[in-house]
DNA sequence: GTCCAGGGCCTAC
DNA sequence: GTAGGCCATGGA
């Protein structure tokens, strides 16, 4: 694990310690670990932010709504005005619906999804089906995001040209197949991305980006 | 008022 | 195949 990829994990890590995303919860999500909740949260935090996420699943809790069966038997327009606050919510209300008849099918199979079984699930695409693999039922796979590809251009690896799953690929075959690195991996990137790489070039705070010639500084120095 | 967030689908070219 | 529009709220 002596890799570009894997020395910048352990920069982040040490930086900002474990992130304690799923299963362990975080901040939102104290000791969260059904596959089931994981996944509606997959759906409810894509292009938004996962506090506005968060209060979406927190009104389905209060309405008793957290559960495929109950989803289901519920109104579009219901299910819409019970997620509100993340955004989109009558795309979402219909991916939710969509995912909970998969997901009661496959949990009388008692297995977990496949990664072609969650894209064949409209509404669901390459991120949020590799996050319910990855944070709902702990299958080895890295997550790719738009941190990920803006943050890894900036050092050199031109993420940016590449396919989700070319991206995937270059992660996977850089790092030992770890479901906790990977889970934390993501995470690190997430907050890295959040907290530091908008405000601050990442070169200027991360010395591997520095010693690879990080493509952002030089652009800038033009 | 503007931009962005733990994306994905559809359409036009 | 890919760029652009659309979905939509809430916080910075």
């Amino acid at each position: 694990m002596d890799s570009l990829i894997s020395r910048i994990y352990t920069i982040l890590l040490e930086s900002y310690g474990p992130q304690g995303w799923w299963p362990l919860g975080g901040a939102y999500f104290p000791q969260q670990e059904d596959p089931f909740e994981i996944t509606v949260g997959a759906i409810l935090t894509q292009n938004t932010s996962w506090k506005n996420a968060s209060i979406a699943i927190e009104e389905l809790r209060k309405k008793g709504l957290l559960s495929a069966d109950r989803i289901l038997a519920t109104s579009h327009e219901e299910l819409a005005c019970a997620i509100r606050s993340s955004g989109y919510y009558n795309q979402k209300a219909n991916r939710l619906k969509r995912m909970c008849r998969f997901f009661n099918h496959t949990a009388r199979r008692r297995i977990a999804p496949t990664r072609e079984e969650l894209l064949a699930i409209r509404g669901i695409g390459p991120e949020t089906a590799d996050s319910i693999l990855l944070y709902a039922y702990h299958i080895p796979v890295f997550v790719i995001d738009a941190y990920t590809r803006r943050i890894f251009s900036r050092v050199g690896l031109a993420l940016e040209n590449m396919s989700y799953d070319e991206a995937q690929e270059l992660f996977m075959q850089n790092l030992p197949l770890d479901e906790g690195l990977f889970n934390e991996y993501h995470a690190l990137i997430v907050r890295h991305g959040k907290d530091v790489c908008r405000k601050v070039p990442l070169c200027t705070y991360c010395v591997v980006a520095q010693e690879n010639m990080c493509t952002y500084e030089k652009e800038s120095s033009r």
